[in-house]
DNA sequence: TGTACATCAGTGAACGCGCGTTCACTGATGTAC
DNA sequence: TGTACATCAGTGAACGCGCGTTCACTGATGTAC
């Protein structure tokens, strides 16, 4: 038998769930306080860990950040409709709750700058958006949907950015005026 | 006469050029790289000065950003319209070259973490550029005006964030295909 | 089942580097008479 | 107008700190017999 196929099973569970929480961590904190302002120490204590095991789960900070953000599995659960996801992207809880921000909204500019694998998750989940709110857009032709599907969810992140900017009271009108614009039921 | 109004001609109109060489090479490279890839001595190679000279004009660095980004005085020019504004706004070129790139589209997500005064500036450059859309949206009443006004603006950065991640193809429908849905002319 | 050995995830001290900031100094600019 | 002095913007070395990363070590986990 390839011992490396061999289980040894406590400990593997155990580092399998110590990366986990890594990962958990570091997609809080990022979303929270940005990429350069957030540890490797700080996120490993988030995790219950020390910094020094950091590199035994990643090679570098760069990879984690691209690892943190990969998209998730496509699950086959019914999901909410485009227009009860647009409801709740463009509420106040989203934009004052950071930890579990939308990833474009909370670090898009940063995002633009970082790793190709990054990027590429990122474009990844952003082509899964477009596809999922062009099944429920308006419009003649597919390629109307398409683009009502394109318009909406740009509006929805610029809209987020500029609500996480702006004082409370423009903030709350651009979170409910683009809400009604928003091409979606 | 009080020694504080004497005008000391050649050198006090040197410190004011230099002080705008430093925020006009800020702004460049901010743009460029974001606050926190970007040295204070870096910006002050870049505007022909050595870094020891920078606290003669600010007190930090994050004194700088909230002033690299302070709203410009009004112009009394006549400006493009809102249309021509739109497609030079998500144009390649915009995309392509960050060093003159509107400051919410590169910088969006950094800023909403900033300083309060940095806020206060961006906060007041959208109230302007919603109140220039207004003017030219359309819609029956001045509040259809104004919620297409936010609705684009929110679509312009929104769709230049994402343009600026994804990869070529994908960038260059969103840029186009966010342009052909905006509410503007 | 029990015992001796091997593995390796995690620990925490340490390293090296870069950055924001400070400071003593310089020399050109401006002032006083 | 000319000369002696004062000012102060800019210089560049230095400081102190924090961060990403490394590494010798530990002790629990797992293996071999």
């Amino acid at each position: 038998v390839d011992p490396g196929e061999i289980e040894m099973k406590v400990s593997r569970e155990q580092v399998v769930e110590h990366k986990a929480r890594i990962l958990e961590a570091a997609g809080r904190l990022f979303r929270q306080r940005g990429f350069d302002h957030v540890t490797v120490a700080e996120i490993m204590k988030a995790a219950g860990l020390t910094h020094g095991g950091f590199y035994g789960h990643f090679p570098s900070k760069e990879a984690l950040i691209a690892e943190a953000f990969a998209p998730a599995p496509p699950n086959p659960e019914p999901r909410k409709s485009a227009a009860a996801y647009a409801d709740s992207y463009l509420s106040a809880a989203h934009r004052d709750d950071l930890t579990t921000a939308c990833a474009f909204s909370a670090l898009g500019t940063e995002a633009a700058r970082g790793s190709p694998e990054l990027r590429a998750s990122m474009a990844e989940q952003t082509r899964r958006q477009i596809e999922r709110f062009t099944a429920e857009a308006p419009g003649e032709t597919p390629r109307d949907k398409r683009r009502a599907a394109i318009a909406a969810w740009s509006a929805m992140i610029g809209a987020m950015v500029l609500a996480r900017i702006v004082d409370k009271d423009l903030s709350d009108e651009i979170l409910k005026e683009a809400r009604a614009a928003l091409p979606l039921g």
